[in-house]
RNA sequence: GUCCCAGUAGCUCAGUGGACAGAGCGGCUGCCUUCUAAGCAGCUGGCCGCGGGUUCGAAUCCUGCCUGGGACGCCA
């Protein structure tokens, strides 16, 4: 348990207590919370709950500070209790306590942080899902990062966490795609062909084009237009999921799994697919309608703004109709409790739609969390650069990460919540320099790993190490800093908030360099031995507390930067 | 026009009901004979977009406005 819960319980039984004593007469009791003051002299840990209970106890709320305080019962985490103005509690954490706690994340090892919130809950964390027609850019990459790290900490949290990538390979957007490598194709072998209106212009379609000539040779100009189209297009798909998934897999996001469309409409085991069962329930339900020859999901009825259509008058299906049959084989047929799907903003309208068809389908509208990745504006200086795929005018993720590397990359695009939009300056970001936090927080990780590799170099044996010797404030702080992961697993698991992640590493690393400048680790003097193995054994902890906190944000933790 | 997101230090951003508003970067000073100076210490810097409201208490909640971005298709 949290040592916060653990608060929480003592408060409410001191309450009940004074409650029966007669001290306080309450009509209701809130809930009680227990918060991390901003400033450390008012101690570990504060209520507010006398301020709140002021009004219902009819009561000054410092003096309810006070009864409430007096019946708390000490536990061996806690130093002390105190009251404090205009009626707040305050706890203090003991030493001893603190100290322990360096034994206990060193044998928790790997598994430091995690909790069981999640209680084994089945989650899907969908997210990029780039229709296959070019490359991953630089707004699909923040919420490449944004659904790894989600990913990774729900899985901490205690959840049964499947990452899944959602291939759109049917529809017009594809037929485009394919049309544009079939034209360049043709023009790369002499042949007059014409781009048609909604093609790709991007250089990576010739590309794709050429890469074709070379392996299958020129054979495709002696079919049919239809069979060329649709025989070169299945190869440029593959050949662009499989970029995307290399490219994808060097800013260290991979899937679970890649999740084909067009398994929507084809059932191997049973004769119904997805698609048919989804409209069949919608249907049955009376959700469906016609209209001008059309087929429309009556999403206005539910709460949505419009309706939408789920079945062109040509009889061909929308991405709509897609999405529903897909949302219903997530819940329905894989039997995941929870669906967390990561949108780019030009999605955003949809979400009211999306919901209204999960709640038609019979499932219920809150398992499915839909997170916004906002925009991310890229700047060179002050000019502006704009992002468009049917251009070709764009920055894709592989030379983003070729230029400013992977971690800096993930922690750049982590940092900031996903609602809010950003501006990403390449000049600034490419420029080499220490201006870059990321290196803040794994050379604090490097040092003492440093620390790690001399003691054994010495052969250092420390695991007789006395804690209790661990009494210097940056040691204690230290300790105290790495004991907030485990509450932030738990609090990025509940608000799908993975941005504070990075900002509990840069104050990780903060204690740590504190720590590093004052207290001397290995002595050489033969005194301070004991001293020596207590804090080896405390920067062994915290080398777990930075090895989870980096490996949640998908970072590598090096052991070793060497500036020239 | 309707809807969504944002506006906090020179810059990039944390902080969603509490106790004097934070970090990094930038700028100015200092600190390397012992575990990496990609570090540490100090200074500089803010009517939290503007106006009303709710509250014992508001950057945080409600409301109106201003500014910037996005979405509103039988595209995906």
């Amino acid at each position: 348990m949290l040592v916060r819960d653990t608060i929480a319980n003592a408060v409410a039984a001191a309450l009940e207590q004074a409650s029966r004593d007669g001290a306080i007469s309450v009509d209701s009791v809130p809930d009680i919370e227990i918060e991390r003051p901003n400033n450390s002299e008012h101690g570990d840990f504060a209520t507010n709950l006398p301020l709140r209970l002021a009004r219902s106890a009819r009561a000054n709320p410092l003096q309810l500070a006070q009864l409430i305080a007096d019946r708390i019962e000490l536990s061996s985490e806690i130093d002390s209790v105190a009251p404090a103005a205009p009626g707040f509690i305050n706890f203090k954490l003991s030493e001893s306590w603190l100290q322990q706690q360096v034994e206990t994340v060193r044998d928790a090892g790997d598994s430091f942080g995690a909790s069981n919130v999640g209680d084994g809950r089945k989650v899907m964390v969908e997210f990029v899902s780039v229709n296959p027609t070019g490359p991953v850019h630089v707004g699909h990459t923040r919420g490449a990062v944004l659904g790894s790290a989600l990913a990774n900490t729900l899985a901490a949290a205690g959840y049964d966490v499947t990452r899944e990538y959602y291939i759109n390979d049917a529809g017009s957007q594809m037929e485009a795609f394919y049309r544009s490598v079939w034209t360049r194709y043709r023009q790369a072998l002499g042949r007059d062909a014409e781009m048609p209106d909604n093609g790709y212009q991007g250089d990576y379609i010739a590309d794709i084009a050429s890469e074709i000539i070379d392996a299958n040779g020129p054979g495709y100009l002696d079919q049919s237009d239809a069979t060329a189209v649709r025989e070169i297009g299945d190869v440029a798909r593959e050949k662009m999921v499989t970029l995307i998934r290399d490219d994808l897999d060097a800013i260290g996001v991979t899937f679970d799994n890649w999740f084909s469309e067009r398994w929507l409409f084809q059932s191997p085991d049973t004769p119904d697919s997805d698609y048919d069962r989804a409209m069949a329930r919608l249907r049955e339900d009376g959700h469906l309608a016609e209209r001008s020859g059309a087929l429309w999901f009556i999403s206005t009825a539910l709460g949505d703004e419009r309706d939408n259509v789920v079945v062109r008058s040509s009889g061909e299906p929308t991405y709509f109709a897609s999405d529903i049959a897909y949302h219903y084989n997530k819940f329905a047929q894989r039997e995941f409790d929870r669906v967390i799907d990561i949108w780019g903003a030009d999605h955003q309208g949809h979400v009211p739609r999306m919901k209204a068809a999960v709640q038609a389908l019979g499932m219920e509208p809150d398992d499915l969390t839909v997170l916004i990745s906002q925009m991310v504006t890229l700047k060179r200086g002050d000019e502006t650069v704009r992002a468009s795929k049917r251009t070709g005018d764009f920055v894709t993720l592989r030379e983003l990460v070729d230029e400013v590397g992977t971690d800096a990359c993930r922690y750049f695009f982590l940092a900031r919540a996903p609602s809010t939009q950003m501006e990403f300056d390449l000049e600034l970001a490419t420029r080499e320099s220490s201006e870059n936090p990321v290196y803040y927080v794994q050379y604090a990780h490097a040092r003492n790993a440093s620390i790690l590799n001399l003691a054994h170099e010495r052969g250092i044996d420390y695991s007789r190490g006395d804690v209790s010797l661990l009494i210097h404030p940056n040691e204690l702080e230290l300790i105290r800093t790495m004991l907030r992961l485990p509450e932030l697993v738990v609090q990025v698991a509940e608000n799908l908030e993975p941005h504070h992640l990075p900002h509990y590493a840069t104050e990780l690393a903060t204690a740590f360099h504190h720590f590093y400048e004052n207290c001397r680790v290995i002595s050489t003097n033969a005194e301070d031995n004991d001293l020596t193995l207590a804090r080896l054994k405390l920067v062994s902890a915290a080398q777990v507390a930075f090895r989870r906190t980096l490996s949640l944000m998908g970072m590598s933790a090096p052991d070793r930067m060497d500036r020239d």
